[in-house]
DNA sequence: GTCTATACATTGATAGAC
DNA sequence: GTCTATCAATGTATAGAC
């Protein structure tokens, strides 16, 4: 694997963990497997390597989004183990896009395109697409509510429910686990 | 006002904005009038400060929980530019609380609290609670959205059929905009 | 309680050898 | 392309005068 994409994988998880600004590209370029600045020989400055790491986070994203059948499989994916590092990452993202401009640009264009994308697959209206990615965005806090242990299967009915509500005409039986 | 009382009003706004990282006490401290040093004789460290905030924070927020007379009218609020310092702030809580155990444990007390006042208040079952906590964490990335221009009356509607769906059986009449 | 001056650590980024 | 050595800037926190 290429050193390039190792800097990329890490600096996902990195700055999923400790945030941009606290994260020292130090820590990542360890992680890694180099040391120091090797990072610039790859990268031009630290936010250039978040802008990387971010496109490549929201390719995966992208392509898991084509790939559900339904929002049920959607949510269920989102909340799946594999994509913890993506939710956190995608967090800290938004909240990047305050204050850097490159990365809110770079979320604002893949918020319209992937949004109509879905208006021409599925027929939906900006603000139930507009609502259903708040919501996932408040699914991606999972992991910071562990504190309320709610039983997993009873969490996730209430869920489908949620996005029953918001695509009243979608069949039923796209749902994984039926009500 | 005192000084106090002045710092941390000027950190929940700019701990809100920046981050906790990266925000400056020397930013907090000119917001505040005070400039510099002067925010040590108050606070022992950058942290506490942060910690201090956040416990005001969230006071706010558990008087309007209680206040709101129904899910909805929470939503509602929450919603509001009153709250929109309180909204970033919290996401950054939220954040922090994967790296700092004290802000970590503040999160999780008042979320039990919180909870726990729910369950009696209202009799909801803790799945409930907790997918009602994430809807309400991904509301709090309304501003992220603007990109995403969709009609606020319309949205909120979806958002209160979201709520509906939650909590099926509350009447209808406790909504502040009837469908 | 607030200020100026400053110590001290961290870290983003560069230079240059190999 | 990767390393060691280093610069320069930023920012937390302290010392001490007023």
């Amino acid at each position: 694997m290429p050193t390039r994409q190792r800097l990329v994988a890490a600096a996902i998880e990195v700055f999923g963990e400790q945030g941009f600004s606290q994260a020292s590209v130090g820590d990542i370029a360890e992680r890694a497997g180099v040391s120091g600045p090797a990072v610039y020989k790859h990268f031009d400055t630290k936010a250039d390597l978040l802008i990387h790491a971010a496109r490549c986070s929201l390719d995966t994203l992208g392509a898991a989004t084509t790939t559900a059948r339904s929002p049920h499989d959607l949510t269920r994916l989102w909340l799946s183990d594999d994509f913890a590092p993506t939710r956190r990452l995608l967090l800290e993202l938004h909240l990047a896009a305050g204050r850097e401009t490159d990365v809110a640009a770079l979320l604002t264009d893949w918020h319209v395109e992937r949004a109509r994308s879905w208006e021409l697959d599925r027929n939906d209206t900006v603000e139930q697409i507009k609502a259903f990615y708040l919501l996932l965005l408040g699914l991606a806090h999972v992991d910071s509510l562990a504190s309320l242990d709610a039983e997993p299967a009873m969490l996730n009915n209430h869920i489908d429910r949620m996005v029953d509500a918001l695509f009243p005409d979608l069949d039923r039986s796209s749902r994984t686990e039926p009500r």
